[in-house]
RNA sequence: GGGCGCAUAGCUCAGUGGUAGAGCACUCGCCUUACAAGCGAGGGGUCACUGGUUCGAACCCAGUUGCGCCCA
């Protein structure tokens, strides 16, 4: 009949992916129609580097989009996923200057212009490897869309943002000090440096003699040398005298104010502190208060530009020589070494991050800052899991002014215009550059988060007002880690904002959801890094488990906000679920099954049916709850079980009973009791009813596992007949689920029916009976008992036999109001026996006693609800006569 | 120093007032004709500590200890 029952006993994912991938391309199900009459859908991705190769992190990230989105198609929204990169300024930089140094040539050798169309090159041909590994991942990006931050379109949204904020006085340029990174060569904004506690010195200099002596404690001794002033508290008794005098700097004969500042901590030190404000942000605050001269001692690169002996070095060798000779002249009064202290390293190449004063352009942060914290407040962009806004909140309600510019090439140039007169003016992107003598265009260029900000609308059409734009912004969700809230969630609001402000407040922000994943760590919770060879490569993971099975181990541990342990062992879980799946769908098509035009009528369908069938609502109503609110690890928990541990485990194993008796000769019938009553018809109208059942469970089953698991479900179920019915070529385009019918009296049947079945397993491992040995066994009382049309059934599942003429019962187990004899041919393990019983009777005690101890409290019957107290007297009566029960068994065993 | 969070089985984590759970790991028995990437059964927890609220606390409150992260 079908073709299906060839399918291998094992899934093979290498079979399957390349194709399906090609197949769903092909078909155009990842475009997104605007112009379709649907609700919408849309996620942008947080674009990954042009350098970046696919990582553990990227997987985990883009298997949570996808399952999202993927549901959304089903669900019939036009569903847009927009693909692409940013161009990573400094990395991009840094890759191709690399490569040319390989040659023996710099950047400026080239040229800017040269440069640049080198980078251009380097990215058509090295650049954008995620792109095609994205597509071994599953990814249902809509690659018609593909965007990079350096195209014309966003080009010119850039040009046009900026020139909106210059001109409303958001931008603008100082001298200010920046975080420089001395390798790099270029400014850093707050956030693009890592601070970590480092081993230094603190030293302790005394500036001045005698009497106008002062000692001051640093870290950075190579700094005095651009010292102009010492600051103490206008408070400080001790210094009192000092403050309006100057001292002698020494090593170089200036002489500097001692000043007072109410800035200076007493308590820290000495109480006294050196000034450096061309080298420090603290002193730079103090040099402005008091019109201090600010000396630049440090060239770009960290080299001592000051005259004198220490003209040259680099600052990691002036430090240890104006230490040696400030001894040499006795300065030196305390030395701690180590001493660990804050250190700030430039996050691109761990240079440790110069303070320097320069001329650069900035964003003022605080009005923009405020709406994107007032859009999170009023719930316009909500944050999952919540109390992630609280860092939010703290960011943005206290921003800095951001440091935009950056001394590279590869990147947008500042478009601003610097005249002959000293005029500055700002082009926007449909305007004439200045012509004419003396005119020039700003050198530097934005920060790559500069053009990352627009992203959620420069990709969409913006500024013009496209048809993408109008249907796709506001996007619904932002799916990214915790740890880039500051660099992206806060500036693409703050720009989002501002850019649509003429739209209303509530569809002006650049997404309603914010869905906060963790960072993917190693089976005991660290994180994971190359130098510390924990890291797994998804594509490895891709080629061993599946791309289906790499998804699903990631979405397991994906709760919202948390951290995702993985580990080896528990993707080889998920390939074996994979496999479970395969299995499950190549019995079911080899016995016939298939999607039904509708479910057969309720007065048809068996009990195991009507159970399976409401646990399958119960389980779809939940897999929608949790989809929600982004638990894509409860979604996963939730699935897995009932297929694994429900379908599986018990409705495919009763299934086989209709299966079986249909139509089979007696032979293929072996071990499967013929119900007497029924004839043949009704034996095949059984079977048609379970295969009917089966498919529409299976069918089910796939559409909600479809989003996380996308190729295997699709491989089974464009395999089970009946799903093309409305024309879908694949489950990407079907219908999502609903549940479907709800049946409390058949799901309690049925548990009962497991307790019992599950009693009897135990009985007959603990005796060592093997699971295929056939036992003899009468089922007494089981006709006037819940369970009286289930005894075919639990004979089945048991392995039970009919008693016959010698019948001699040699145990009997009772459960579930049933007393079920078996004949073991005499043998029975007595010891085994009672250890089973004993531990049953002191399970029921500790039950019992724990009921009567709540019914005997006073309080807790006069209190607590009527259907708690009640319960636990119908547990105190179950348990008591559990102990009755075991009790008089026990006492009647022999030996 | 400020803020946020966490502490539940060997490991990783669910569980937000009413009988402590899952995956993996572990033990025993099984090639039972969808699946040994499997099947059946089982062992394992003073829910960090102390106190409080409550008839009742893993859960709510306060404190303590330890750990993590963010910011300075």
């Amino acid at each position: 009949m079908t073709g299906a029952i060839e399918l291998p006993p094992q899934y093979d994912p290498a079979d399957v992916e390349g194709p399906r991938y090609a197949l769903w391309e092909k078909a155009g199900y990842f475009i997104a129609d605007p112009e379709r009459d649907a609700p919408r859908f849309s996620i942008v991705i947080p674009p990954p580097n042009v350098t970046g190769v696919l990582h553990i992190g990227h997987a985990l990230e883009h298997t949570i989009i996808d399952a999202i989105v993927r549901r959304r198609r089903m669900q019939g929204y036009t569903t847009l996923w927009l693909p692409g990169m940013d161009h990573a300024g400094i990395a991009t930089q840094i890759t191709v200057e690399r490569e040319l140094a390989k040659e023996g040539l710099s950047r400026h050798d080239l040229g800017r212009e040269a440069f640049v169309e080198r980078v251009w090159q380097w990215k058509a041909t090295s650049g954008g490897k995620i792109l095609s590994q994205m597509r071994r991942l599953g990814d249902s990006v809509d690659w018609t869309r593909e965007r990079f931050t350096m195209d014309p379109g966003l080009t010119r949204a850039v040009q046009t943002i900026f020139k909106r904020l210059f001109d409303d006085g958001l931008i603008y340029r100082a001298e200010r000090i920046i975080n420089w990174c001395p390798r790099c060569l270029t400014a850093l904004s707050d956030i693009e440096v890592d601070h970590s506690d480092d081993e230094g010195e603190l030293v302790s200099i005394r500036y001045g003699d005698g009497a106008d002596s002062i000692v001051v404690a640093t870290t950075r001794a190579e700094t005095m040398l651009g010292d102009t002033a010492v600051a103490v508290h206008p408070g400080d008794d001790r210094y009192r005298h000092l403050v309006g005098r100057e001292v002698e700097l020494p090593l170089t004969g200036r002489r500097i104010p001692v000043i007072a500042d109410e800035h200076v901590d007493p308590a820290f030190g000495t109480g006294a502190v050196k000034v450096t404000p061309a080298h420090d942000p603290n002193d730079f605050e103090i040099g402005r208060r008091h019109n201090l001269p600010s000396l630049t001692v440090l060239d770009e690169r960290g080299v001592v530009t000051a005259h004198g002996p220490f003209l040259g070095l680099d600052r990691f060798e002036a430090r240890p020589a104006v230490v040696a000779a400030l001894r040499a002249q006795g300065r030196i009064v305390a030395e701690v070494r180590p001493y660990m202290h804050a250190v700030g390293h430039c996050q691109r190449c761990g240079t440790t991050v110069e303070p320097r004063l320069s001329l650069q352009w900035f964003v003022r942060a605080a009005p923009l800052a405020k709406a994107a914290g007032d859009a999170v407040r009023d719930g316009r962009t909500r944050m999952h899991p919540p109390e992630m806004a609280a860092r939010y909140f703290a960011w943005v309600d206290d921003m800095h002014d951001w440091c935009i510019s950056r001394q590279l090439w590869w990147g947008h140039r500042i478009p601003v215009y610097y005249g002959p007169d000293g005029e500055i003016r700002c082009i926007g992107p449909d305007d004439e550059p200045p012509a004419g003598e003396g005119w020039r265009q700003d050198d530097d260029v934005l920060d790559t988060w500069f053009s990352s900000a627009l992203w959620p609308f420069s990709t969409l059409g913006w500024p013009d007002d496209t048809v993408d734009l109008r249907a796709f912004y506001p996007t619904s969700v932002l799916v990214t880690g915790y740890d880039i809230l500051f660099f992206w969630v806060a500036r693409m609001m703050m720009f989002g904002l501002y850019a649509m402000s003429d739209r209303d407040p509530a569809s002006a922000v650049p997404f309603r959801d914010v869905a906060l994943h963790g960072l993917v760590r190693d089976a005991t919770g660290k994180k994971m890094s190359k130098s510390r060879g924990n890291a797994v490569d998804p594509l490895e993971w891709i080629d061993r488990f599946g791309a289906d099975a790499a998804r699903f181990t990631l979405a397991r541990g994906a709760n919202p906000g948390s951290d995702v342990p993985v580990s080896d062992e528990w993707a080889a879980g998920s390939r074996n679920f994979c496999n479970k799946l395969w299995n499950a769908a190549r019995f079911a098509l080899g016995h016939g099954a298939r999607v039904p035009r509708e479910l057969p009528d309720a007065g048809s369908l068996s009990v195991p049916d009507r159970w399976i069938l409401s646990r399958l609502s119960a389980v779809t109503a939940q897999v929608d709850r949790d989809f929600e609110r982004f638990e894509l690890a409860k979604v996963c928990e939730t699935v897995y079980h009932f297929a694994w541990d429900e379908f599986c485990d018990w409705y495919l194993e009763l299934a086989k009973i209709p299966l079986a008796s249909a139509g089979a000769s007696a032979d293929d019938n072996a071990g499967v009791p013929d119900p007497a009553s029924a004839g043949p018809g009704a034996l095949d109208a059984a079977a048609e009813t379970t295969r009917d059942v089966l498919g529409f469970v299976l069918d089910h089953v796939l559409k909600l596992l479809h989003p996380i698991m996308p190729f295997l479900t699709d491989e089974l179920w464009t395999a089970l007949p009946g799903t093309a019915l409305t024309g879908e070529e694949s489950v990407m385009v079907a219908p999502w689920p609903q549940p479907s019918l709800t049946d409390a009296g058949a799901e309690a049947e049925m548990a009962s029916v497991m307790r019992l079945v599950t009693e009897i397993r135990r009985f007959r491992s603990d005796q060592g009976l093997r699971p295929g040995q056939r036992v003899a066994a009468r089922l007494a009382g089981i006709k006037t008992s819940p369970l009286a049309g289930h005894e075919e059934r639990i004979r089945f599942l048991l392995r039970l036999s009919p008693p016959d003429a010698g019948f001699t019962p040699s145990a009997s187990i009772e459960a579930e109001g049933v007393t079920v004899e078996l004949d073991t041919a005499g043998v029975i393990d007595v010891a085994a026996e009672r250890r089973r019983m004993e531990k049953d009777l002191a399970a029921a005690d500790k039950v019992a006693a724990q009921a009567r101890a709540k019914l005997a409290n006073a309080g807790f019957t006069a209190k607590a609800p009527a259907d708690v107290v009640e319960k636990t007297r119908q547990r105190l009566a179950a348990a008591e006569q559990d102990i009755t029960r075991i009790s008089d068994r026990l006492g009647r065993l022999p030996g």
